[in-house]
Parts: C-alpha cells; sequence; structure tokens
DNA sequence: GATATTCTTCAGGAAATCGGCAGGAAGGTC
DNA sequence: GACCTTCCTGCCGATTTCCTGAAGAATATC
C-alpha cells in the first residue's frame, strides 16, 4: 500500500513513515503544500494524509486542489486540537475522515483501514490464493499449509502481487509500490526479486504461481 | 493495560494514575471534559474512569459522546454523590459501573478487572503460553516451573506480549502501549527494553519465545 | 536524604538483507 | 535454425538493521 504524508514538522512526518513502513507499506513525505499537491495529483496513492496547518500553501487549497481532479481520492486530515470548526471545514471540503492530534499511530492506521474498507480495496488481515496464504498480522506465509519466512522485501513483493491475482504487473509499477522508486530500466531489482520470491514459493512446489509476461511483467496467477 | 482517567481534581488523579501504575498499567489524565472525549475516542483505551463532576462540559456529555462512537467502550462512573438518580441515569447512558466517593483504590481496581473480566479483554488473571506463566494479579512470572522476578518495565513489556501471542508487533505499536510515546525511530528503548526480557526469560533457556522480524518488530510464540 | 534499582542513551560490532553485476538460459522473430 | 532480446540466477560488496554492554540519568526504596 502507498501512502502519501503532507505534514511540515519532520518529526511527525517521521513518526507516520516510521509506523507504515513497519505495517510493510510504503510512505512518501511532501513537507509543503506545492509539493504535495504536486505528488497528490500525479502519484498513485491508496490514501493521502494531510496536515492542515502547513507552511505557505496550507492543507485546505491541498485539498481542494486534491478534489477538484480526483474526486475518489482517500484523504484523511490531521487537524490542531480544539478546533471544531477545522473538522467540520474539513469534511465539508471532502476529507473521508479527520484525527486530532496528539494522536496514537494505531489510531490513524485503524482509520486507514476503515476508510479503504469502505473503498473496497483489498486489505483484509489474511489473503488467499490457490494454496498460497499470507497473513498480515503474524507476517506469515504458507503455500499448500507449509510456513514459509520471507525476508521483509520478499514479503512485500509478495504482498504486493497477492493484492492483484491474476493481473499483470509491470516492473515499473511494482518498482513504484515496492521500492518506492521510479523504474528506470537499467536495473535489475524487481528480476532479483521475484528470483528470490520464486525460489521459495515455487522453486519447492510443481505448479508455478509466478509467471512471466516477456516484456511485460509478472503475474500471479494458477496455470495448468 | 492503557487506561483513561478524567477528573479535574489534580490529587484523585494523581493518585489514581499511581496506583494503576503501580499495577504495571498505563494511565494518561484529562482535566476537563473536551479534551477527555478527544483522548476516549481517538485514544485507545482497555478502560475509561470518568468523574461526572467536571468543569464546562461534564461527564453525562462525555459519556454521551463516547457511547455514540464506540458502544463497546468499558466505562467506570466517578460520582461525588450517592444519588440514586445519578446511578440511575449514568446507567442509562451507558456507564458500565459506577463508583461513590470517597473510595478505596482497591474497591476501583476490583471493578475494572471485573468489568474487563465480563468483556473478555483480559481472559484471565493468569496467561499462560507455552511453558511461559504470568500471574497479573501478582506480578509474578514462571518459565518452566521457575519464578522469574522481572522489573516493572520488564513486566509490562512481557505482559503486553503475552496478550498478543503468535502476533507481530510493531516497535510503533510496543512504544504506544508499553511507553505511552510516540516512536519515532529514533531510540531503541524498545530494543533494549527486549533485550533485558530476553536475557531473563530466553537467555537461559534452549527455546526462545522472543523473535524478531526485521524492519518490523517483535513476536512472541514458539518455535522449532 | 542516601542508597539501590531501573531506565534511557550511546556507540561499536555483528548479522541479515539488498542491489548490481555478469554469464548463461530461454523465448521470440525471421 | 540463427540471431537477438529479454530474463534468470549465483555471487559479492555495501548498506541497513539489530544486538549488546556500559555509563549516566531518573526513579523508587528505605
Amino acid at each position: 500500500m502507498k501512502i502519501l504524508i503532507i505534514e511540515d514538522e519532520p518529526k511527525t512526518a517521521a513518526f507516520l513513515k516510521k509506523g507504515f513502513s513497519e505495517e510493510g507499506d510504503i510512505a512518501d513525505i511532501a513537507v509543503n503544500g506545492v509539493d504535495g499537491q504536486h505528488l497528490a495529483v500525479t502519484g498513485n496513492y491508496d490514501v493521502i494524509v494531510l496536515d492542515v496547518m502547513l507552511p505557505q500553501r496550507d492543507g485546505w487549497w491541498v485539498l481542494q486542489e486534491i478534489r477538484s481532479r480526483r474526486t475518489d481520492q482517500p484523504v484523511i486530515l490531521l487537524t490542531a486540537l480544539d478546533a471544531v470548526s477545522q473538522r467540520v471545514r474539513g469534511l465539508q471540503l471532502g476529507a473521508d475522515d479527520y484525527l486530532v492530534k496528539p494522536f496514537a499511530f494505531s489510531e490513524l492506521l485503524a482509520r486507514v483501514h476503515n476508510l479503504l474498507r469502505r473503498r473496497n480495496v483489498r486489505s483484509e488481515d489474511v489473503l488467499r490464493y490457490a494454496d498460497l496464504e499470507i497473513d498480515s498480522l503474524r507476517h506469515k506465509v504458507w503455500r499448500a499449509g507449509e510456513a514459509i519466512s520471507l525476508a521483509p522485501q520478499e514479503y512485500r513483493l509478495l504482498a504486493y502481487l497477492m493484492r492483484f491475482p491474476g493481473e499483470v504487473l509491470t516492473r515499473t509499477r511494482i518498482a513504484e509500490q515496492v521500492w518506492d522508486m521510479n523504474f528506470d530500466g537499467d536495473s535489475n531489482v524487481v528480476d532479483v526479486a521475484v528470483r528470490r520470491l520464486r525460489r521459495k514459493i515455487d522453486d519447492p512446489y510443481s505448479d508455478k504461481l509466478i509467471h512471466t509476461l516477456r516484456g511485460v511483467g509478472y503475474v500471479l496467477e494458477t496455470r495448468r
């Protein structure tokens, strides 16, 4: 899952990023409204966490900009304490939810999940496909009942594939969503990672699940 | 366990906080209704202790606010007057229990435990996992029948791990629940605490129970 | 108020992981 | 079947992450 954090205070931003990272999600940080707006409308984020108190262009402006282009982009606002009018304004401008500072990270996480569930994004705790099973709560993976231990990046990659079974995922898209990088073509990080993942979840089994589409990318699906 | 105390009188609040702290629980204090309501609905508390006599927004208002969002949040009321009408009103508004001032701390503690047992939040006073056993009443810990003495924080950490055996607990979550702080990554308090706990409950035994998940956090579980 | 315990920060070292490389294999095209 | 492109795969250095002991600060205990 990819998240955009628009927050000018470095400590808060770092705290949020770390939290999402531990959950296996990727978070980008924008430290002002202009950068935030730009990333928000060009990037492909599952959810945007937006602080309303920003230098220069504030969160309200960013929110309006986002809404004018992407009406269905999930946005959660962070507002300062005891400002009821702010909350109301945020919801009127189209925020999906808000959180009052200071807050515990788990509370933000709960709201993010709640929001995505409302949007029907696949974000359950346990995902299954064929005889493959991945439990995000326990951070564990099974194939045909056997537990498989994965390195962090292998896990993130598999979790991403499991979100879109049967769909072709290009290297560019994978690099974006799993590595948070712009894939320029002269790196084989994705290939190598797929290799490592295959070694653990495909090599020991006769029915392969990860398939290569030459010139395109990879797909997770059952084939006979 | 995390407790929210909403109480405007500093002496009473401090007394309660100290009492819970000695039990190994973490207590936050809110000194007025507005802050209390905010913390109650955004924080993640196992139980809320709510004084009904508060300046400005009173306890009734707070209780209604809580109930309108979290119907299953355990709430215990503190009332100054032993008036039947107050008790009735509290229970009608959805309080789980009430206590008339002045009261002994042990009385409050007993009701908290009783309430949580009804809610199955904490299954029992004695938790067991593998050959590990902790007695939440006596604050004692055994591994393979041998008594182990833990420092307060070591105990709190272990108690938290024991509440979620097999589940991955991120540093952020642990810092939130055991330290009541926002973990920003610049500190290794959790690591060090885990180290000290390991020294006592894992180092002397061959089967380790606390395992590290790189980049994520820790998990308490049996492995072979 | 003194002593003892406990907690946090710091820093060095260890370990797992990751990304690039390069040679080889496989797939596609004519 | 030859040729070219794309992908696979083992290895190694670099990096990140974690472990661990020690020391000073904080807290509790007497």
